[in-house]
DNA sequence: ACGTTGAGATTGCCG
DNA sequence: CGGCAATGTCAACGT
């Protein structure tokens, strides 16, 4: 990785046109041979990239990075302030817990959080449009269909709308409720979701990952 | 900006739970005190991080950031390759040109470039959906709900669609059409337009910015 | 402060 | 390679 802190100006055309006027910054190029240009604040994202696969030709004070796709980032480089660069080898990579698929596993042991009664049928349940999150058996007769979220937006409703549909179409199921399960629901969601007449329902994921699948519950 | 390289171990306890094992890494902290721990490759996001406001403690071999939200990153050193810090000085930030907004406001002004008579009645008109990005009176009767994007995909077609749906209940404004604007519109979503009852029109955006919304057409 | 939308989104998955 | 969905999405803007 190579680390170049200079004052420069930037130029970016390609799926926009963007430009940097002349200040010091920090310019990224990873063993990759990605370039990120780096301000002294804003998060993590820098001002202006180019990902790899790219071509950097190297002129005296200015770069030229372009990239099969057409686009453009040229870095004029008025005055270097350090350049270095260091081997750092590959990486074992970032070990992630606590999305999607875990937060179903979890309800999946806890039905009756989603709404008193409830019985897992199965999780992964299969349609043609894809894998249903949770099945669940309604007490009062019939199945319902349970989309689960960290975030419940539009597209969520727009997902559950079309797998009720699909398993309304199988007598061994119908009549089929729909319901989006997440820990926050957006109001334009939940408006939508009235419209389609599909029930959501917002869960505390964080007691349910503390309370865990196998305890009951005490109260 | 403080630019450090070394051999690391990192936990992050918050929205989830992920865990880097021991590797070389360039672990970078900006005046604004957020810190991102980079690979050697993987475009410009980090592999870790923790945004601003936040508080960083610094032990012997072991960093702990922690933010207002509970969230927590601890970043063991087991070998400090190099540790320099420059001052950048402030940003005088990005400028952009050929974004929605301004593609948007460019039609507003040439409402007659969608469809010949078509006038203008607000831009961003709200419903419970959200915003609709132009509201237009049909010379016909009527009024037509228009979606402005860079590129014309499915997702539009369907926020659209839902736009329209939605504007069909409010009878000072029924019967309504909708029409999708893009620079490029993909296959796909001229076909899911057509299925739903939608325009589309493709705008050469080069053009609008030359000629200006002030000017008339010559031709 | 909260919510919604766009982004040069990025990234991984699967067909 | 192209579509689809998740992301600790981020960042801008309006209420």
């Amino acid at each position: 990785m190579r680390l170049v802190v200079a004052e420069c100006t930037v130029d970016y055309r390609g799926r926009l046109e963007a430009h940097l006027p002349r200040a010091v910054r920090l310019i990224m190029v990873k063993a990759d041979g990605c370039v990120a240009i780096h301000a002294d604040g804003g998060a993590y994202k820098p001002l202006n990239w180019m990902n790899a696969p790219n071509s950097l030709v190297e002129e005296p004070g200015r770069w030229v990075v372009t990239n099969p796709k057409g686009e453009e980032l040229v870095i004029t480089l008025h005055r270097v302030v350090s350049d270095t660069t260091h081997h750092l080898g590959p990486d074992p990579g970032l070990q992630k817990d606590g999305v999607e698929a875990q937060l179903r596993d979890l309800l999946a042991g806890r039905p009756e959080l989603i709404e008193p009664g409830l019985t897992l049928i199965r999780r992964e349940y299969p349609t043609d449009l894809g894998p249903v999150d949770l099945l669940l058996a309604d007490p009062g007769g019939g199945t319902v269909a349970v989309e689960v979220k960290r975030r419940g937006e539009i597209d969520g409703v727009e997902q559950l709308a079309r797998y009720v549909e699909r398993l309304e179409l199988d007598p061994r199921l119908a009549p089929v409720r729909g319901i989006l399960c997440a820990e926050r629901i957006s109001p334009q969601a939940k408006v939508l979701a009235a419209a389609r007449g599909l029930g959501t329902t917002e869960i505390d994921y964080a007691r349910l990952r503390n309370a865990g699948s196998s305890e009951p519950t005490l109260f």
